[in-house]
DNA sequence: ATATCAATGTGTAAACAATACACAAAGGTA
DNA sequence: TACCTTTGTGTATTGTTTACACATTGATAT
């Protein structure tokens, strides 16, 4: 009854007012003692897994819409979102019985509801150091998790299309655009920086090559401290020139024509 | 009269069934005589131009929608159109009056009508050979012509951004996907198919680094044939080998990290 | 203390790609 | 038949990417 009650608030609150056709989904990486995970929720009473996503309040653009509906279904704010792709299929959500979740959810909806009307989402991806954040959990979720990119389990609506999509946005993203920042703590050693490539990657690059890559690029300072306590040679640390981050990714890492 | 009446089933048929909230905007580039073009429309009574764009049916993906507006539109058929991006800001559209644009055209709308509502619009791009098709209009439009690029008009909405968004793609794109098909004839010298990528990027390329480029990417067959007539030395003639221009298209010409 | 181990720092040669550049051939035109 | 302009083609140079090896060092084990 409780929960009745509140779940109608909640739709009061939150689906009464949304824009019908139209949602955003946040495909969350995060990269974590070498490995890029994703983060997914997992809805009240339902098996699968889903992408954390929402919809448009009426006065909101899409890059905002995206940052609410992150902050306020995992507590995650002030994260580089960046939009990929809309997914507009017909039949993407056909898989799915949302009316039977919700309704599991003790959310009452008239099965005309716009809520469950075809639905155009606008994806947008992140990138992010996962031990630094804490998801906090809205009412309809009942658990979160970080799941291996290589292992995600199988998710409502297109969301494991959406999820691959921007797993391929990024890997290619990463000749273009500088990456780290956000993703390793502020001091980190060249091998570190490496084994972050590596992962979203999904394979080993050379040392050399890649550090001159790297360092060619001009986002990196070199600091004269070196790291201790590893059981060998003391890697140097950098960081990175935020102002030449920034410029980099404004203008791309790569040449012109 | 007459045209009121039109304009009335013209309502029912497109604007009564269609989604709120969504559209698809069309930039389409054309290539002809070294130009680059863009093809614009101009509504009844309107001096603003716009790109072709409109609503989706609720049944419609939103791939099928782009294809079908722009043939309604324009009479334009199978074209390889691409999605490039999501405008989604809260004031896109707040440049201009749109209900007073309809009722120009003899189209009374209440004010309240969901065409009016705030609009995310899904961007699409193509590149078309532009003396090869001749857009035909629908009700709405008054005018169409081939803008240059570097001198279109200012338009409806946000779209003269949505313009340069996708130009901006397609430069970029010239490095990663083939171009060409059916925006040169079947057959074509690599002059003219230097010309194009000329045209495209705005600059001039040099001729034997150029054709050493081209033809490494392997999208390419050279024919016996000479193309007769020009007042000097005959080019030979090349056609595209569309199965390694498509399986190119697929995975990008560029290498893998 | 000293040897050992594994990871780090660094440089160079080779392969490859991109650029700059020049001359011969040929189809029309005068 | 000479001329003009465009096309076809090759090479030397430069720059970038790749492949690869050895010396150094911090901790650990003896």
């Amino acid at each position: 009854m409780e929960q009745k009650i509140q779940a109608k608030n909640l739709d009061e609150q939150r689906f009464g007012r949304v824009l019908p056709h139209v949602s955003v989904d946040c495909v969350i990486f995060g990269f974590h003692e070498n490995q890029l995970r994703v983060l997914l929720l997992r809805l009240r009473s339902i098996q699968e897994w889903s992408l954390p996503g929402g919809r448009l309040f009426p006065d909101e653009s899409l890059d905002d819409a995206a940052h609410r509906v992150l902050k306020e279904r995992t507590g995650l704010q002030n994260i580089f979102l960046k939009q990929f792709y809309a997914f507009g299929d017909r039949h993407r959500m056909d898989n799915t019985d949302f009316h039977g979740i919700l309704a599991k959810q003790g959310i009452q909806l008239d099965p005309s509801h716009v809520l469950f009307d075809r639905t155009i989402s606008v994806g947008y991806y992140a990138l992010v150091e996962f031990s630094q954040v804490t998801p906090g959990l809205d009412i309809l979720t009942e658990e979160w998790r970080w799941w291996d990119v290589r292992e995600a389990p199988v998710m409502l609506f297109d969301h494991n299309e959406i999820m691959s999509a921007a797993l391929k946005t990024l890997r290619r993203q990463l000749r273009y655009d500088p990456v780290g920042l956000n993703l390793l703590p502020e001091k980190f050693t060249m091998p570190e920086l490496q084994k972050l490539y590596e992962t979203i990657l999904g394979k080993t690059l050379d040392r050399r090559n890649f550090q001159k890559r790297l360092l060619g690029y001009g986002i990196l300072k070199r600091l004269e401290e070196r790291r201790l306590g590893g059981a060998h040679k003391s890697p140097y640390l950098y960081c990175f020139d935020r102002e030449q981050y920034f410029k980099a990714l404004e203008s791309g890492l790569e040449h012109e024509w």
